[in-house]
DNA sequence: CGAAATCCGGAGGATTTCGTCCGTTTGAGT
DNA sequence: ACTCAAACGGACGAAATCCTCCGGATTTCG
């Protein structure tokens, strides 16, 4: 029951363009933020600059994209922690190291920013936070999780460690650490 | 023993534009992000573009100053933190908090690229982790603070709190729910 | 194979941003 | 008040960046 398509499916140098524009984007902004230029974008992919533009008519519909892409990306995370894990907490765990190990594949917007242009976006970072929502009222209700966690503490945790760094060796350690607190502390009874 | 000025104090006009300058470049910055347009910042402090060049030859120096200022800053909580404070835990919350309550005014580089230019900056950072070693010890010394913590995880986790984000209502209670839960964890045994 | 639809690439004009230069203004000392 | 070193401001040429446009290459389908 897919919508019907109007036109016939791309062609393939299309397709196989696309992809590349998508990672090599992703890594632009990792590496110089959003306002990287576009021909920087077009010359890692190997692509001309009007491949860029015809795919992406502007910077803007190119960084939603990214977004939208990472977002599902996330929802998947949060389906999958749900089913893998048996405890809240291992649950939680799972869907924060998920977004950990995709960081170089996600563009999380963090910064500021008219949020979310695409209602599509925003509608799946809502499915995103009724999963969490299911997960944290199980631990909560087995006393494995705190009171007053909500998703959204769990989603912003999550892209923050996710959020692209420069080379930085120590890193994996130092997120590893952040997390293990971080867990401990969500198993812990809020004081008053 | 301060060295000799080589040259005679700043005119009045002149300290008034640098610290328009500073103001409006860290708020520019937060907004648009390090590629800010010179000319963007110069218009916020109400002042001409050759005066912002006068003050930082190069946009590099003036994110440098940036950088160096909000160091000097989070070294100064650092210090108020650990003499304010009767527990290690006390004096990390109070550390954190301070950087949180001063997001607007710091600009700390969590953005890769080329890190901390200036060796001044550096060894500033050095005693701000000199500083969180000894609360950190004390801590561990009488069981309050769990093993395996590293001053860096305390800074990174602040500075993470302390990114710029756009208008966001619920962000306050965000950022104080992670932080309770961090520091909750914090207090709790490392698992082996 | 041949035709048509689709897609590619990059030249190029418009626009933005950079950072300098220099005539003018302002503050500090006398 | 007067002087002058210091600071201001914005016009300006150079450089970077944007995004469009269209001739030519490539894929797909009959």
């Amino acid at each position: 029951m897919a919508a019907m398509r109007s036109s016939r499916e791309p062609r393939s140098d299309a397709a196989r363009n696309h992809e590349a524009l998508v990672r090599a984007a992703t890594g632009a902004v990792h590496r110089e933020g959003p306002r990287v230029p576009m021909a920087t974008i077009a010359a890692d992919a190997g692509v001309g600059i009007g491949t860029l533009y015809r795919h992406f008519p502007s910077r803007e519909d190119l960084l939603d994209y990214l977004t939208h892409v990472s977002f599902e990306r996330v929802l998947a995370n949060a389906r999958a922690a749900e089913r893998g894990a048996t405890t809240a907490g291992e649950a939680l765990r799972r869907f924060i190291e998920a977004a950990i190990s995709q960081r170089n594949e996600l563009v999380l917007p963090l910064h500021g920013g008219p949020p979310l242009r695409s209602p599509k976006t925003r509608a799946i970072r809502e499915q995103i936070h009724r999963i969490l929502r299911q997960i944290i009222d199980r631990g909560r209700a087995d006393g494995t999780i705190r009171q007053n966690v909500t998703p959204r503490e769990i989603v912003v945790f999550g892209a923050m460690l996710a959020q692209p760094r420069g080379p930085d060796p120590g890193w994996d350690m130092t997120c590893r650490r952040l997390l293990a607190t971080y867990l401990a502390g969500l198993g812990t009874p809020t004081p008053p």
